[in-house]
DNA sequence: TTTTTAGTTCTGTATTTGCAGAACTAAAAA
DNA sequence: TTTTTAGTTCTGCAAATACAGAACTAAAAA
């Protein structure tokens, strides 16, 4: 079903979000979907094609629906769910990130706010942090937009 | 010196990084850089102001150093480093996440290349969302320096 | 009613991590 | 020459993590 080439990428896309703090498994199991022809898998299917057991199989699953990086559709009359990969809501989750930036550029306002001294070196540092990552939390959107623009065009 | 407001939001810079897979001590390091109004820090300091031990201290700084976080100056006639946090850095640290993305676009290009059925949902919808990130990796680097012609202007 | 299915939850464990504390080192100072 | 300084490296441990395997559950099928 899956070559050895894909096998390996797979492991080494698991890697490269485990870099970014994600555990392994479900790493892995976001690396099967990128990888496979097939568009949905079962959770039985994921746990052999990985090797891996039902709980860590359960976990990584419902972790990685829950932090919307993938989505599951049932049929009628089977119980089984359909997991899949949605390119819409990886997309939307980079978008997402803006908030993140948003976050810690709130943090950079406060400690901004609490220095004594707002002529220091490092005072006027963190502005010019601070100025970068409104520039970005500003302009970031835009970006998206043209892109969208472009491609559904 | 730092008021328990600023001790605060250090912790939580350090949570921030600690998420995005960095362990406690460098995160908190990076925060108290970002807090304190002092701009540099020697060896001692950090590790008396976060009450760890000469170990941790010494390989979080390195690990800092070594990542480009964080530099340090010395002094002639003191065999102290000292440290401090460079916006410059920490800016094209953000550049170089672009990288980053090139790297994972590539690992998506292979698993394309891969793909058995080419016209496959599951093809296309890697095909979209590798020309968002090629869009990105192209974007990104104009917009950073719309910034800086912003800012330095 | 019993069995099967599609999982979830619990228990235990091997591995990893994050750190402290102690021992060590190399250069400078006394 | 001895001591101090500014760290680094080593040793050991407590806690966290990532998982397997077994027990369990709730709904559907037989």
């Amino acid at each position: 079903m899956l070559s050895n080439e894909q096998l390996h990428l797979i492991e080494e896309m698991g890697v490269y979000h485990e870099r970014r703090g994600m555990s392994p498994i479900p790493g892995r199991i976001l690396g099967l979907f990128v990888v496979s022809d097939k568009d949905a898998y079962t959770f039985d299917e994921i746990k052999e094609i990985l090797k891996i057991s039902k709980s860590a199989t359960s976990s990584a699953l419902n972790f990685l629906v829950s932090t919307d990086r993938i989505e599951y559709t049932t049929l009628p009359g089977d119980r089984k769910r359909y997991f899949k990969w949605s390119p819409f809501k990886a997309l939307e989750n980079i978008e997402r990130e803006t908030n993140n930036m948003f976050s810690i550029a709130e943090m950079f306002r406060r400690a901004y706010e609490l220095k004594n001294n707002k002529q220091s070196e490092s005072a006027n540092n963190l502005l010019m942090v601070m100025d970068f990552f409104n520039y970005m939390i500003m302009e970031l959107p835009n970006l998206y937009n043209k892109w969208k623009r472009s491609y559904y065009k």
